[in-house]
RNA sequence: GCGCCUGUAGCUCAAUCGGAUAGAGCAUCGGCCUUCUAAGCCGACGGUUGCUGGUUCGAUUCCAGUCAGGCGCGCCA
């Protein structure tokens, strides 16, 4: 709708370049939906744009504008308010097509073809395998899908890749933790290795590495790139390719042999951190192993490629980079004395496999807590000279995730062992709630997720509010069937115009920003604005459900409405849809 | 000390790359079920957008400063 209006007002301001009346290039206008319908349905800001070049009133402006507006259709009147504002009065068959679109399209309306087709990574969750997934996880996870999600609609080719920290001190860590559970040592115990980890999976994970049980670390599930399934194939972690079925890793049983404990280990945590993403609706097309970095040399590579770019230098025995040449406020250590390279050379070593993959755009989910890797990452691969750009990869950074239970924070740390887990969240809220809640705010603000008002599922929860406008449709539609009332859409659609109340109105203009806020939550990373959408669109609804009868006898009337029922219910379950939430058909 | 994020109604949050009269939900108070699901609807109450300046036709939005909270600043990951 917006780009008939902008393809309208673009044909004006040709004609007056033609004219000799605007001799400036196209202005950067916008056309946006109004606050108020005193103001029309949508308004431009052109006028008041080219007022400073032009040295003339933006009203003048506006009035010419007007005057060259070609005519159509849709548009009802146009008038010039305000300080230099053009109004457009959409005319009702503009609100009716959309609705007939919404009916034909079906699951596809909203979606557009911006990305033309572009291979898009997003990157996302990325937890050390070290522990269950937490309730920040959850925010990254659902963030991450639901933007994967906004991109396939708005037609970008995505791929879902999970990065794994499987090499490193943590890793090393988590051996020795569970080494020391196998042999029967407590935390409290002084043997107890130096910041173990401390949680009771580990004592589950000691149990079954002790009794020879077998851990399955596969992936069979998902589309997977084909040309990136093939090099993790040659991964060792659990011996499990990506894409396979997995194959089956017996625990040794021996108490002695560390690296044994470390595969079993690493293996049982990805099998669980799986199983909860599966459970919460996230797949992946990639699980990418930071130990296939160094395994292949991809690490020493990127070393030697920013020494050769001398972007480098050594002191104390470290090696460094430059970063600040590229906008680091001090230089890092790439490779300490001891020989064993910092945490951020593979994961640029890793940001350069994407890039060499052909993702020319990349986001990574990131809790705010690591954005401090960000500027290193960039930093880092801008001192490849490769021609990365600096703003490449795109970061999401989201906020913390606090949790509240009896009125109390329940502090979050892998360490200790004590944090609400995804497990436990999806448990006590559900799914639906959980991902609903986890991209209802904008990622940049904190979220406080209150355990007692989730799991309390009354109204106080929106996202049943939602639901529920869907379900009432699918209430509306068995009632027809109860009653033997046909409903033929071709026929329906002729009868449009009966939808003349201002509540109708209200949703018919509400479907139509549906595409809009689809096109805007994907391109600026922002999914709350779908959800928060959804919820309105929901509020039009019910007013409307409660203001008119929709199974009246008048068969015109009452196939318009059950038209723009129908309409609602597709737009609400495209958008539920694109949340990962579910639509049910009742309640 | 430096960097990033946040500050909007009693509470939780919106506000479409600077737009016109800052909007919802919850809470509080008052109404609506012989009609398609009352998990709903209608009405009332509620604001100096932390504070002070600046930029301009216009600022919750951008800039500077300041106050408050969160996160990060390691040869940890």
């Amino acid at each position: 709708m917006k780009d008939a209006l902008s393809e309208l007002l673009l044909r004006a301001l040709e004609s007056l370049r033609r004219a000799e009346a605007v001799d400036v290039a196209t202005p950067d206008f916008v056309i946006e939906r109004t606050r108020s319908r005193e103001h029309g349905d949508f308004a431009c800001n052109a006028a008041l744009v080219l007022a400073p070049t032009l040295r003339q009133k933006p009203r003048d402006i506006a009035g010419e504008i007007v005057g060259a507006l070609p005519e159509s259709p849709l548009v009802h009147r146009v008038e010039v308010a305000g300080p230099g504002f053009i109004n457009f009065f959409l005319t009702d068959r503009a609100w009716q097509d959309e609705i007939r679109r919404v009916l034909h399209e079906g699951a596809n309306y909203g979606h557009c073809q911006i990305g033309r087709g572009r291979p898009v990574g997003v990157e996302f969750v990325s937890a050390n395998p070290t522990g269950p997934l937490h309730v920040g996880h959850a925010r990254n996870a659902v963030i991450g899908d639901t933007l994967a999600r906004l991109h396939a609609a708005t037609g970008w080719q995505v791929y879902r890749e999970y990065y794994y920290n499987d090499a490193g001190a943590q890793i090393n860590n988590l051996a020795l933790s569970v080494q020391a559970r196998i042999k029967g040592i407590e935390p409290e115990d002084p043997r107890w290795p130096a910041d173990g980890y401390r949680g009771e999976y580990i004592r589950d994970i000691a149990r079954d590495y002790a009794s020879g049980a077998a851990v399955e670390a596969g992936h069979p599930h998902g589309d997977y790139n084909r040309e990136h399934t093939r090099e993790l194939a040659r991964d060792d972690v659990g011996g499990a390719a990506p894409g396979t079925t997995g194959d089956r890793l017996p625990g040794k049983q021996d108490p002695d042999d560390l690296d044994a404990i470390r595969d079993f280990a690493v293996a049982w945590l990805r099998r669980e951190q799986d199983e909860d993403l599966r459970t919460f609706g996230v797949e992946f097309d990639s699980y990418f192993l930071e130990s296939s970095l160094y395994r292949e040399g991809q690490v020493e590579r990127v070393v030697e490629r920013i020494a050769q770019q001398g972007h480098s230098y050594e002191d104390d025995g470290a090696l460094w980079l430059r970063s600040t040449d590229f906008g680091d406020d001090k230089d890092r250590v790439m490779r300490k004395s001891d020989g064993a390279y910092t945490y951020f050379v593979p994961d640029v070593a890793y940001h350069l496999s994407k890039w060499e993959r052909g993702y020319k755009r990349a986001m990574t989910v990131l809790g705010a807590d690591h954005h401090g890797s960000l500027t290193r990452v960039r930093a880092g691969l801008q001192a490849l000279e490769i021609g990365i750009p600096k703003d490449w990869p795109e970061y999401v950074l989201y906020q913390m995730v606090t949790v509240m239970k009896g009125g109390e924070e329940v502090k979050i740390s892998k360490r200790a062992g004590s944090y609400v887990t995804l497990r436990d969240l999806i448990g006590m809220a559900g799914l639906d709630a959980t991902r609903y809640f986890m991209v209802a705010r904008k990622s940049d603000s904190q979220l406080v997720f209150d355990i007692d008002l989730a799991r309390s599922q009354t109204n106080d929860n929106p996202v049943y509010y939602i639901q529920y406008a869907h379900a009432r449709v699918c209430s509306v539609q068995r009632q027809m069937h109860e009653r033997s009332l046909v409903f033929e859409q071709h026929e329906a659609l002729k009868h449009l115009d009966r939808l003349d109340s201002a509540p109708a109105r209200n949703v018919m203009v509400g479907i139509s920003r549906f595409p809009e806020i689809v096109a805007a939550a994907a391109g600026n990373f922002e999914p709350h604005l779908l959800a928060q959408y959804l919820r309105e669109l929901a509020g039009a609804f019910h007013v409307w459900y409660n203001a008119e009868q929709f199974l009246v006898d008048d068969e015109a009337l009452r196939n318009a409405r059950v038209a723009l029922a129908y309409a609602t219910r597709q737009v609400l379950a495209n958008g539920l849809g694109m949340l990962g939430v579910s639509a049910p058909a009742s309640m």
